[in-house]
This record gives structure tokens, C-alpha cells and sequence, in this order.
DNA sequence: TATATACTTGACTATTTTAGTCAGGTTTAT
DNA sequence: ATAAACCTGACTAAAATAGTCAAGTATATA
């Protein structure tokens, strides 16, 4: 199980982002600098993230990216969500009643997994970009 | 973020094995048919389960498999450790002092993922073969 | 108004990982 | 003897990931 680097990169994106006020926008190539992310790379996960609402983009010179909510408002759940990086415990397609490897019911696993997906889930939804800016600054002091 | 067939197969194996006495070997060519899973898959998946002494083989006609301990003592973590199914969130090297994409210090997100690890490691360590197989037993009834 | 900065989009590609397959063994109960 | 079942290593197809590349459009500012 690991994490995929468009959701990292996401985050890491978006905490950067955080740490600055919401009113001057800040340019996807100064982010791509500081974090040293591709900056191709970043406009794809952040024309997701513009679509979903989570960002706001401010066009021509000077422009950039600012959040769109409040970072105690954006969840990790949200941004995870947005990029697609989506967590799969389980093999069988989520609504049917079919398990996996096409047979006619749920394996013996099946429960265990929704369980941990749960499990997994819980901690996006909990996190916000906020707690992540909160507690790298208090690191910092 | 998902789970690979490689560690859910593991699982759904043992699971299998788990519901017979451990006097009996079960053999492969069984758990293949009953759960759909190709049986050079699980040769391989089995001779790590058995380098890492979580079952025990019996050669020959009638061999098969048989747990190594006590159903209860056999914690998911075991399991997946034993078939390379580990939980990776960060980028950087773990121990190394440099952070993601070959930075002199950790990056904004890499307390988030350690907790994030620290997470979904503790389900899989409380949770055993005998959770699995209870769990199972008692819905049937 | 010219220009540079920075967002926007879609297609393309290399690399890596996963999920197996295949071919050849060896062991042992019957 | 023979068939069932374990054992091993090498090989490969397919999928997913992690980007790159090319060709735009919008706008602040000099
Ligand atoms: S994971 Fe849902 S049936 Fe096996
Ligand atoms: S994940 Fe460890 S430094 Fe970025």
C-alpha cells in the first residue's frame, strides 16, 4: 500500500500554499521551486484541484493560486478526493453483490478490508491543511 | 493508496487454512479452486509465508499446508510483512536526514505521512487470523 | 501597446510495479 | 511406479504512475 505522488505532491502543494495570506497569489513555479516538484506536473494536479474549488486561479502576470476555503476547511479527504488518489482495499466492485474473482458472494476477507478502508478514510477526514500549517510552525518555534 | 492482490491473496489464503484444524494439511491446488486464486501465485506467495515460518508444508501426497502458531498469534502485520506488503507513505529514505526529492530537510508533509503510517500499521498489528475467522464463523450463524 | 509572466489544456511517453505464467524440478503416500 | 503436491527461478504482459511536451490564453505592468 503506498501513497502515489500526485496525492503528495498535492498536499505538499497546498500546505505551501497555506502558509501564505489568502490574498496574494502565489505562482505554481515558486511552489514547484520550494518543494522541487515538476512544474508540468503541478499545473495537471492543479487543474484538478481549481475544478473541485479547493484553489482559486488568478491569470497574467503576478498571478497564481490561492485557496478557496479557509485551510481548517479543506480536508485531506477533500484534496485526496479532487486528485483521484482514491484508497482500494477491496477487489470486488464496491456495490455489487458479486466478491472478486467473479465469484457469486463476498470472500472471506471482504469485511476486513472495508474496515480498513474505513480505518484509512478516518484519518483523511479528520486532517485539515490547517493542522498541517499549525503544527509545522510550532515545530519551527 | 491500495492494497495489492499479492497481500489480499496472502490473507485470503491463511484465512482459508485458518477454518481447518492444524492437523490436517490443505493443499494449494484446494485453496486455488475455493478462492479463485491462480495456483503459481500462491506458490510463491506461500514459499514466503513459510521462509517467514508463519505455515509449515508437508511434501508429498496428501501434503499441503498447515499454520505454524496458534491462529490469534498471527497478526495481519505478520502476514504482510512476510509477503513484502508494507505500508510506504514518505518518499525520502526513512533514516536518511534528507527529505523528499533530495532535500537537506524534511518536507512540510512528512509528519502527516509518518503518523498517516503509524495509522494503518496499528490495524493490521491488532488485528489476527483468528479475528478473521470468528468474525466469519459467527456471521453464518 | 508590447511583453513577459503565469495559467490552461490535451496528448504523449518512459519507467516502474504488479500480477501473474511457465518450465522445470523434488518429495513422499499409496 | 506413479501421481499428488510442494519448490524454485526466470520470464513476461498489462496496468499504473510519474512525468514530459507542445501549443495555447489571459492580464499586469512598463
Ligand atoms: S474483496 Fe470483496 S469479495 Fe473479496
Ligand atoms: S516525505 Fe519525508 S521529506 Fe517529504
Amino acid at each position: 500500500m503506498k501513497l502515489t505522488s500526485k496525492g503528495r505532491y498535492a498536499v505538499m502543494a497546498l500546505a505551501d500554499l497555506a502558509r501564505f495570506d489568502n490574498i496574494n497569489p502565489v505562482s505554481l513555479r515558486d511552489i514547484s521551486l520550494r518543494q522541487g516538484i515538476s512544474l508540468d506536473y503541478l499545473e495537471q494536479i492543479f487543474s484538478k484541484l481549481r475544478k473541485k474549488e479547493i484553489v482559486q486561479s488568478v491569470r497574467g502576470t503576478q498571478g497564481g493560486y490561492i485557496l478557496n476555503k479557509k485551510a481548517k476547511e479543506i480536508k485531506l479527504t477533500n484534496i485526496f478526493d479532487a486528485v483521484d488518489e482514491k484508497v482500494k482495499t477491496v477487489q470486488c466492485k464496491k456495490d455489487s453483490k458479486k466478491g472478486c474473482n467473479g465469484k457469486s458472494t463476498k470472500c472471506l476477507t471482504h469485511n476486513l478490508w472495508d474496515e480498513l478502508e474505513n480505518h484509512i478514510n478516518n484519518f483523511f477526514e479528520k486532517k485539515s491543511l490547517e493542522d498541517l500549517v499549525k503544527e509545522n510552525t510550532e515545530r519551527r518555534i
